[in-house]
DNA sequence: GCCGCTTGGTGTTACGTATAACGTCGGTCC
DNA sequence: GGACCGACGTTATACGTAACACCAAGCGGC
């Protein structure tokens, strides 16, 4: 016996006594009024006595579609793509789809080899905070005649070209929160320690810390590139803080490791957090609660953009007008920051 | 014209002016000597100008693999687990194969519809920190003739059933360099912050835990269960230090978050880490230098656990004996522990 | 006795690719 | 001058599945 080759359906047909298509019939769940109960039940039998599952790549052949999307992340250990995939997941799976993560290994930059990963043949891709043309060579360029994959930009520049449609968060209005929440504090003297990454995601708080941050009246604003570390996000407040001229008060980070490196540096100085430097995150990842003090920051709804996303990938693959709209974001006070000078 | 539809290796071979198996050579790279440079030129030409990308389920189904590997982890959440990932991608990509990612949703139970990610045909699976009976179902059980798919345990029990190959991490030493390091301090009360988690590597926590702690001449050991969470650990920790009877020295946590949530709840009882209680870690993620005091914790070589469980599965889809052998661990001394009683 | 309907199946085809096996056409060698 | 050969392609086939188009038998109605 030679049986190490993986059973066919029609090796289930041949052992249940039946053709071939009486078997995909039966395993296809669609023999009502087709074929009788106890030919249904020897079908399955055979099926499971031989250990049979179905060759996925023929029934992707056959199809012509995989019911499989492509989560493209810039990395994975942050966790907010972790959690947009779990709610792109549990959309997917509520209509018989998969979804496939792939991290760019070049973060934002462009994929080197989007097949490698790709090779699970796809019917779509949903990509998270990532540069549109990185894009290009994973769901194809619309050429001529050229039908790229259904295209779905998450947390993306809108209206960028190629995409059948966009999910945003509405960061702005998170920064515009922590702006406000400052301003209402009293603070006046505001460095922001901006991601060190070109990407839309990063540009756009910076656009919006200027314009919210710069409109406090007697505002003094500043900033400091760091690579998104904690011991770059030390590097850079220190020399926020310890620049020449009058300190700054308060330090708006572009995300919570960034803040947990800022606040270690405010303490390495010798100073308080918040008595004398307020600190804010942004993301609200689990770090923010595991520091002391815990961070005031942004809370993403990244389970919710991914179910949006993958709603609109949905959308557009059934021929229904994506769904749009931008998802609200919320300010999380925690003890990170207080009114500037003690208090 | 009605071009919406994908074109095939076929279109390609008309608009070359070239049969279909031409097309196929030249694009597969084997046409040294069948083809003339003009003819592959010309086919190359028409492929791009018609946004030709073959179909891989096709492709799938002629070559009989997929050469995609499906790594399976409890969570995505747990950066250990991205890291793993980025070692497994990293040496697949070196052959030619792809990793695809399936968070499983249970945590660590048995995966509720695995074949709505495994949908992806797949050559081979590898289970980071799975039980071995959640993976029955996507790997296909070992049933009479059933060829299941080659099974790489990574972090698992050893001599789990079905599995081809398993790869370890010497997590028993690790937490006998965390016993060895806190008895040369001079620590004798020392509780475990427990993960309360049924699999594996938690259990060989306890394990080794009780052994190495317990054979300290002298020692008092405790246990507290919590769950995967600061929140959680914040709470046992509470609990073991407010407990009647002496208090503990130090507390050695299963993960680098119930560490940080260890720290908050000494600082809450009013006493300082180290110099009352001493807290370890373990797996030494981002968190674990965000925190202040940075947290001693042990070091586990994600990248290279990844890597040699992609290795041992590429060993055995060509037929090789796979490699094996635990992989070292390392303790890294940070801010978290001192002596005991002030020093 | 024949029509039409229901029940329970089977034969066949197509999906798009890779490749083994087979032609063809100049030129070369002896 | 015929056999041989290399260069250049083509024809045909198989992978495993899903589903369309048939078909046989049984049966009730008129």
């Amino acid at each position: 016996m030679v049986p190490s080759a993986r059973p066919t359906s029609r090796d289930v047909a041949r052992a249940a006594g039946v053709s071939q298509a009486t078997v995909s019939l039966v395993l296809g769940g669609k023999w009502r009024g087709r074929v009788s109960g106890a030919t249904a039940d020897s079908v399955r039998e055979a099926a499971r006595t031989l250990g049979y599952r179905p060759n996925l790549a023929a029934r992707n052949l056959r199809l012509g579609h995989t019911r499989t999307a492509l989560l493209v992340v810039p990395s994975l250990t942050n966790e907010y793509f972790a959690r947009v995939h779990t709610g792109a997941a549990r959309i997917a799976a509520e209509h018989g789809f998969g979804v496939v993560l792939y991290p760019s290994p070049q973060g934002v930059g462009p994929a080197r080899d989007p097949f490698a990963s790709a090779r699970a043949a796809l019917d779509g891709v949903i990509a998270s905070s990532m540069a549109a043309d990185a894009l290009a060579a994973i769901s194809g360029e619309a050429g001529p005649g050229a039908a790229g994959l259904p295209l779905v930009m998450l947390d993306s520049e809108p209206g960028a070209a190629g995409a059948a449609a966009t999910v945003n968060l509405d960061l702005a209005d998170g920064m515009r929160q922590v702006a406000g929440h400052l301003a209402r504090l009293g603070h006046r003297r505001i460095t922001h320690i901006a991601a060190d990454v070109d990407s839309w995601t990063f540009r756009l708080r910076r656009e919006v810390f200027d314009a919210a941050v710069g409109g406090i009246p007697g505002a003094v604003t500043g900033r400091r590139d760091a690579a998104l570390t904690v011991a770059d996000g030390m590097r850079a407040a220190r020399d926020a803080l310890t620049a020449p001229g009058p300190r700054p008060t308060a330090l708006v980070c572009d995300d919570d490791v960034l803040a947990a490196g800022a606040c270690k540096a405010v303490r390495r100085l010798g100073l308080r957090v918040p008595e004398d430097v307020s600190v804010t995150g942004f993301d609200d990842m689990a770090l923010a609660t595991a520091v002391e003090p815990e961070l005031t920051t942004v809370r993403l709804p990244a389970e919710e953009a991914g179910e949006r996303g993958m709603a609109a990938l949905l959308d557009v693959l059934e021929g229904r007008p994506p769904a749009l709209g931008d998802l609200p974001v919320r300010l999380v006070v925690r003890g990170s920051t207080a009114a500037p000078g003690g208090a």
